[in-house]
DNA sequence: ATCATGTTGATAATGAATCTCACTCCTAAC
DNA sequence: GTTAGGAGTGAGATTCATTATCAACATGAT
């Protein structure tokens, strides 16, 4: 739980609460420009420029998680729903891993480095791209 | 590895020679601008595109390994020379791993997806931004 | 209700990565 | 060795995700 060590009064707004409802509601990890867009469709939109300090912000508290896609996308998503992602090299599909490869990954590192979570992408071909080849 | 069945012929260039020389020589991943601006000091600086189209073109071959580091950047390294990385959420720092957590990746999954590499970043805090929250 | 200040949002700015296109110079063919 | 065709180069323009700016606003404590 990265118990933030909040020196400023953080205030709840709508906006913030807003995004964090969509990214609870998506099957998987959206971009910001996504949260966004699911945003302008709802009673009150809101600005590209908060949602994405709003996901910062939930990231610094660990609630939400960064992964970077292919195409240079960040794509963010539930810490509490983590699961690593498969790439074809060849077609550039980006897929959901079910299982998670690093279901033990070590708490502390010899350097006194803590472990609190991880980004694991498998790369390799999909089925469909063998069978071109 | 991952045998590229080019239907275009490929041309032997002093430029490509020279990135993949600097990505030979270098200790860590590096940037594509950290490519270009090494090459810059050399007799014969290149193009910044070109360094980037060298680059794809290794990575397509398995030669080298693309990274994605924190910044939204990415960085380029020898795929025979492959190791994972640590990142502090706090500090932001990025250091290679030593050891390669996941030494015996699947081979293929049940979806007939064939993996032959992966990218792996473990997330925490690293002991000085410990000692300092 | 009032006030101090954390927050918002439209917009400008940033910057990595890609695209364009005229020119260059590898390679294979002769 | 020459030559022709086309892959490759590079300076600069362009794209586009992300961040910074700043005046106006709204939250939470008093």
């Amino acid at each position: 739980m990265a118990a933030a060590s909040r020196a400023v009064p953080r205030r709840n707004t709508w906006q913030r609460a807003a995004v964090l409802r969509v990214v609870e509601a998506a099957a998987c990890h959206l971009t910001a420009e996504e949260v966004h867009r699911r945003l302008r469709r709802s009673r009150r939109p809101i600005g590209i420029a908060t949602v994405y300090r709003a996901l910062e912000l939930f990231v610094r508290d660990g609630l939400v998680e960064p992964v970077s896609a292919p195409g240079g996308r960040v794509r963010y998503g539930l810490a509490s729903r983590h699961h690593d992602h498969l790439v074809c090299l060849r077609c550039g599909a980006w897929e959901p891993l079910e299982a998670c490869l690093i279901p033990q990954p070590p708490r502390r590192l010899p350097s006194g480095f803590r472990v609190t979570g991880h980004q694991l992408e498998l790369r390799g071909y999909c089925a469909k791209c063998q069978a071109a080849a």
